[in-house]
This record gives structure tokens, C-alpha cells and sequence, in this order.
DNA sequence: AGGCTCGTCATTTTT
DNA sequence: TGACGAGCCT
């Protein structure tokens, strides 16, 4: 019988869902079906009783694809399969450590530090410790954590060969021993602690090796170093691994992926046959064969070409402007241009290299009325207001949580100042106690609605009042006893954090109605877990059909209609920093080759002979990834239209029509700069009041500077 | 306790 | 340029 969800598929994509008895490698590159067959292929497993759903493991990077995942399988299935473990490796190690806390030596409440509540618990180790934090800053410490737990490492293991990370790595053991005691765990500890697990517990081990025959693997390329030797110790001697990756969207190595990984998996597992998916269903031919052009230029591949059956399609459009602001108004005029076509801003996205270059494209959509969202920046559960309603609970799921104590004790405002709070954490430290016990210590029956000792009475009043209460109307008591919510109200500019907070009402009913299970405790253990792990993007709303803001990293796994890739000079993308880094060049073309197979239909590429740059103007040249394009595959556009611009990418040549007297420094001749250093001028370009000067620095390389603006002096 | 000013520092980010 | 944090002043 052929399956529905067979019947779409091309042959690679068949073959690789119909694998039998075999670890694989998908090479699977942008729009060739990834999430299809990795979906199809569970289904295969379970229809055809290969394996019982109780036997998968599947794992992604984002809750995102997770659910993505879930809901295409049920469809496919026409049911929802149950006994499955799919999720993010955090959400299934979370899981993972609940159910074996006793074994793990964890409180079955332990709560999870997310990015911020980890510095801050940092911050506060560092005031004990009596670290000086402009010798040692805490983020400083928190990349020497976080990158220590990602390679399997504890403190104990870390090798250290000065004194300063030395010092670091002390307060590394430190931070172990506080989130023992508080009963926390970070992002990476929920890893490195399934990990440890798994390893020193031989019947835990054989056990789950015995339960998930087959285990799948979203966007392999990303998983770090740790998160592979998690995924060998599950698969063990007898179970099959099937992961799907493309070392060429690999563009995470900053944050610990190892794309050699894949290599490794293929050594390791002995893979023979890494199966490619290269034909692509998303983006037009010429869009196609640029990418396939700029990604040629990369030696470290494991090498693949995509190919399309659908037309050429457009030109990819080249666009010189000559400042950002030209930039955003070239691109504004484009968009209004689409949308009158009838073309909805959904479908068009702006994609840039870094976060800053948002404020002036933003600003132009503003003052011309295009709708847009831009992407990244707070997420709901990060957010202050949101955070703090939460402490109350966390701090009465587990009085040990120093950090959801200080975040609450003071706010809104209890008259409890710094002095106070020293005491307070003096007489933990000598008894080893939490802040809640210390606190407790000394209490006195209070005698105003202020002091420490009203604040124990308040989250006693709180505890007493949600006894039997839903998860939502428990969140309810603790917005409104708080005072929280009055605080926000007398806020002339809390109008937004009154509304969030009743959000969290809302999210707290979703959560219960989805949450099966009887025990009152669990669920709000559980809500509290979902708060940290899921950071929140369901519950912005935003249904208005808007014109899509992002970096090129979140648009990873997207696709539009229109791309407009912005700022494509050289310095912003590759971005300098990355220039030094090993291997970044690499990673630079890998974006931009992410960012290009984004689009469907129209590819737009600009970049600004200068930009405003933290307050100053920069001249960049175009960006090498422009030049790896082939000319055929290009339509530039200002290029005729301003005939005092020359001819794109060619190299600039001296103006003839000034004689040598009227350049201020001679070609050849040596110039310093403020900024720069020391360089030699190569040559001039442009008009008498927009003359520029070719600069070929030591340190900073070549640049193009107008004279109007630079700072150059005579050497 | 809260507001203000000054100084510093500017990729990319999910969990 | 502008955002953010530390520290100082009221």
C-alpha cells in the first residue's frame, strides 16, 4: 500500500525516509524537504510498525520545530501518536532529570536559570566572593561556564594555565556549589547533568538504550560537542541515528556548534552513504546558482550543488546606494512598489548582518506607514514585569532560590534598602542557609506594610491564598496581592506591563488546559519550567499582516517571497570581528548563504558607500560575496541612472579631469588618520566638492574617504 | 530610595 | 550615535 505521505517524495528524499536497519546522514541542503523527511520518516517508522512510538527520540534546537514537528506527524498519521519523546535537547533533558531527580541528587522542583537569571545569580556569587568586576566581569565568567559545561566539563576538569582563568575557573566550582544548594539549573547544566547521569548509571543508561531504538536529529550541524556525545551514549551499540543536517547553514560556531560533528557521526557510526538532498523547492534559478557560487568558495564542505526544476526567474537586483539612509529609501520605494502590485508585506522580508542596522530602516517604515515586526529583542517571558510575577511563585515553589527572593523582596518598592539586605546575606553565608531562611531568622511581627519581615508574612499570606486554587487564578492572587499590578497602574507608562501581566493570566489557563496530570504542584513545577525553556514567541500575536524584520541568523529556517539582504560592505558582512576569528570567513559566506536561499521569487542586494556608524560616518567597500556572484545573474541598478558613480566593482580609477595640484595629498604619499592609523593614498575619485581619497591603511586596510569628512593629515 | 550624570562600549542567539 | 550600568548626589 503506498502511504500518502510517501507519495511526494522525490527519490533521494524516499530513500531516506525508507532507510532500514542503518544509521544515516541527510545532507540536506535549504529547501529541499528537510523537515518532510524527517517527519515522513517517523511516520514510516510507526505505520509500518518498524518501531513503537515509544521507541523515538527525536530532538530539534527550538520549540519551534519541535511542535512543527509534532503536529505534521499527527497529521500525517491522521492521529497523534503517544509515547514519543520529541523536543529540544534542553526540554528533553529537562524531562530526562524530573523524572530521575532522586538519582541526579536534585529537588524534584529544581528550577531552571535562564540566560539572565544565570548572570544575575553570578553577580551575586561575584559580591560574596569579593570578585573585583573590573578584573573579573561576570560575563565574563558566564562564557567561561557556559563553554566549559558545553564541552562535558566541570570545574574540576578544567585545565587552566594562568592565573586568570585560574581565578575564574574557582568561581566556576563556586557557582556549582550555590545552584546545588538553591536547587537551580542552568541551560547547560540540564545537559552536562542528563549527561553525567547517563553515564555513571549503568541501569538508567541500559535502560533508555533498550527504550529509543531510533533516534532522529534535526539541524545536526548545530548540536555541540556535548550534545553529540549525549546523542552517542543514548544510541549506544544497537540503536539507528538518523540526522539531518547541512554543514553549509552551519552559522552557530560562536555559540558552540561543531559542524565536525558530522564528520564524526559518519566515522562513528560507520555511515558509508551520506544521502543529499539537492533539489530545491523554494527559491528560482538564479537565486539557486548564487548561492551555489558564493558557497563554492568555501574549502571546508562537505559538498553539495542544489538544483531547481522551476524557471530562472528575475535578475537578482544589485542595488549601490550612496548612504544608508539612500539604502532604506531605495528599498522602502521597492516595497511600495510590490505591495501595490499586490504583493502582502508578509512575504517580504529585510534581512541585515547585525541588529544595529535596523534603527534606520525602522525608521523609514515608520514615517511612510509600511506595518513591520522586527524579530529578536525581548520575549514575553523575558520581560521584567513578567519575570517578577513569576519569582513569586518560583520563591514559593522552593524557598532555597535566592535569586527569585532578592528579585521580588524590594520590588514594588518595601523600604528594604541595601543595608538591610547585607545583614540578610551575612547571616546566610555564616549558616549556610537560604535568604528565606536567614530572613525567617529574624523575624519580627511586623508593624507597617514594610521590612523584611512583612515580606515573609506576604508570601505566607499568598501561599495561604492560592491553596486550591487553578494555576490561573493562582497567578491572579499574586499579581494583585503583590501589588505588582497597582505598582504598574500608578506607572504613568505601565499601561503595556499591566496588559503582560494579565497576559500571564491567559498563558497560565492555556497552560493548564493542556497540562494532564493531577498534582497541583507538578503543574505549577511545570508551568515554571515552560516559562524558562519556552521564552515566549507564541504568545506575541501580531497577526497584522506586516513587512518582516530580522538578522540573517533568525532568518534561519524561514523563507519569503522578496528578500532584501541590507548592507552587504565589506566590514559589516563579513563583519570585521570576524575576519580574525579561525575559520570565520567561512562562517561569514555560510550566512550569506543562508541569507540568499531564503528567498523565493526576487533577491534584492544593497549595500551604502557610507554609513552612520556609532556616530560616525564609515566608507565601506562592497562586500567579496558580491563579487562571487556571477555577473549574468545580476541586474545592477544606479548604476546608469548616476553617471558620476563608475561602473560597479571595477577598480576605482583617478579622476582625470583635476590635475595633481588640486589633490591636498599626493598619491603615494603618507597620511595618518584618526581612527586608522597610518596609510598611503592610492588615489581619487569624484568631483571638487565630493572629492575622494583611496586609502590603503597598515592596520585598517584599504578604504574610500571623503575628503569632506576625513580627518587626514600630512605625514 | 530614587534620580541623575558620566563613562564605556558597541556581531550573530536558542535553550 | 545611543544604550546601559555604575556610582554619586539629593
Amino acid at each position: 500500500m503506498q502511504l500518502d505521505y510517501l507519495k511526494d517524495l522525490n527519490e533521494k528524499q524516499s530513500e531516506a525516509v525508507q532507510l532500514q536497519n542503518e544509521s544515516a546522514l541527510i545532507l540536506a541542503g535549504a529547501g529541499s524537504g528537510k523537515t518532510k523527511v524527517l517527519t515522513s520518516r517517523i511516520s514510516w517508522l510507526i505505520h509500518n510498525q518498524i518501531v513503537s512510538p515509544n521507541g523515538i527520540l527525536a530532538v530539534t534546537f527550538t520549540n519551534k520545530a519541535a511542535n512543527e514537528m509534532l503536529s505534521r506527524i499527527s497529521t500525517q498519521l491522521g492521529m497523534n501518536p503517544r509515547g514519543m519523546w520529541v523536543g529540544t535537547f534542553h526540554g528533553l533533558c529537562n524531562r530526562f532529570l524530573r523524572l530521575h531527580y532522586k538519582e541526579t541528587n536534585l529537588p524534584q522542583t529544581f528550577q531552571i536559570l535562564d540566560s539572565s537569571d544565570q548572570l544575575s545569580a553570578i553577580k551575586r556569587l561575584c559580591k560574596i566572593l569579593q570578585i573585583d568586576p573590573d578584573k573579573i566581569t561576570p560575563k565574563e565568567i558566564q562564557y567561561h561556564i557556559n563553554g566549559s559545561k558545553e564541552n562535558g566539563m566541570r570545574a574540576k576538569d578544567v585545565k587552566t594555565y594562568d592565573a586568570h582563568t585560574q581565578k575564574i575557573n574557582e568561581i566556576y566550582l563556586e557557582y556549582e556549589k550555590q545552584c546545588q544548594r538553591e536547587g537551580v539549573a542552568d541551560f547547560g547544566e540540564l545537559l552536562l547533568r542528563s549527561y553525567e547521569l547517563l553515564i555513571s548509571n549503568e541501569t538508567l543508561r541500559t535502560h533508555y538504550q533498550n527504550r529509543f531504538n531510533y533516534i532522529l536529529v534535526d539541524e545536526f550541524q548545530d548540536t555541540s560537542e556535548l550534545q553529540y556525545r549525549w546523542l552517542k551514549l543514548l544510541t549506544g551499540k544497537n540503536n539507528i541515528i538518523f540526522a539531518v543536517g547541512d554543514d553549509d547553514q552551519s552559522i552557530y560556531a560562536f555559540r558552540g556548534a561543531n559542524v565536525g560533528n558530522m564528520q564524526s557521526l559518519q566515522h562513528d557510526f560507520n555511515i558509508e552513504k551520506v544521502i543529499k538532498l539537492e533539489q530545491n523547492y523554494r527559491s528560482k534559478n538564479n537565486i539557486l546558482s548564487a548561492a551555489n557560487e558564493i558557497i563554492k568558495n568555501n574549502e571546508k564542505r562537505l559538498g553539495k550543488d542544489l538544483w531547481t526544476a522551476s524557471g530562472d526567474g528575475d535578475l537578482i537586483k544589485v542595488f549601490r546606494a550612496l548612504s544608508d539612509s539612500d539604502e532604506a529609501q531605495y528599498i522602502l520605494d521597492e516595497i511600495k512598489m510590490w505591495h501595490r502590485k499586490g504583493k502582502l508585506y508578509q512575504n517580504i522580508a529585510i534581512l541585515y548582518r547585525s541588529n544595529a542596522q535596523s534603527r534606520i530602516l525602522e525608521h523609514s517604515m515608520v514615517s511612510n506607514n509600511i506595518p513591520y515586526r522586527v524579530y529578536g529583542g525581548l520575549r514575553f517571558f523575558e520581560r521584567a514585569e513578567v519575570k517578577h510575577a513569576l519569582a513569586y511563585l518560583r520563591l514559593i515553589a522552593n524557598k532555597q532560590d535566592d535569586n527569585a527572593f532578592l528579585r521580588i523582596v524590594n520590588f514594588p518598592k518595601r523600604g528594604i534598602g541595601n543595608r538591610s539586605l547585607e545583614t540578610l546575606q551575612d547571616i546566610s553565608k555564616i549558616n549556610n542557609t537560604s535568604l528565606w531562611e536567614a530572613a525567617k531568622s529574624s523575624y519580627k511581627t511586623p508593624t507597617s506594610e514594610k521590612g523584611i519581615s512583612y515580606f515573609i508574612d506576604l508570601i505566607r499570606k499568598i501561599e495561604d491564598e492560592i491553596q486550591g486554587l487553578t494555576l490561573a487564578e493562582s497567578m491572579d492572587v499574586v499579581i494583585n496581592f503583590s501589588g505588582l499590578k497597582n505598582h504598574y497602574m500608578n506607572d504613568k507608562d505601565g499601561q503595556d506591563r499591566v496588559s503582560n501581566l494579565e497576559e500571564l493570566v491567559s498563558a497560565a489557563t492555556t497552560f493548564s488546559e493542556n497540562f494532564n496530570g493531577e498534582d497541583k504542584n507538578l503543574e505549577l513545577t511545570e508551568f515554571l519550567n515552560y516559562t524558562s525553556l519556552e521564552s515566549g514567541e507564541l504568545q506575541a500575536k501580531a497577526n497584522q499582516d506586516a513587512l518582516q524584520l530580522m538578522t540573517i541568523h533568525s532568518a534561519k529556517g524561514l523563507e519569503f517571497d522578496i528578500v532584501f539582504i541590507t548592507g552587504l560592505e565589506e566590514g559589516l558582512c563579513p563583519h570585521e570581528q570576524c575576519l580574525i576569528e579561525a575559520d570565520g570567513l567561512e562562517e561569514e559566506r555560510r550566512l550569506m548563504y543562508v541569507a540568499v536561499t531564503r528567498a523565493r521569487e526576487n533577491l534584492y542586494l544593497t549595500y551604502a558607500q557610507s554609513r552612520l556608524m556609532y556616530g560616525q560616518t564609515q566608507y565601506n567597500l562592497s562586500s567579496r560575496f558580491l563579487d562571487e556572484i556571477p555577473e549574468n545573474l545580476i541586474k545592477k541598478i544606479n548604476v546608469i541612472e548616476n553617471p558620476q558613480i563608475k561602473q560597479f566593482n571595477q577598480p576605482k580609477q583617478v579622476t582625470q579631469s583635476f590635475s595633481h595640484s588640486e589633490y591636498p595629498y599626493k598619491i603615494g604619499s603618507q597620511v595618518l588618520h584618526k581612527k586608522f592609523g597610518n596609510g598611503v593614498v592610492l588615489s581619487y575619485e569624484g568631483s571638487s566638492n565630493d572629492l575622494r581619497v583611496q586609502v590603503q591603511f597598515a592596520n585598517a586596510g584599504t578604504k574610500w574617504l571623503a575628503l569632506e569628512f576625513a580627518k587626514l593629515e600630512k605625514l
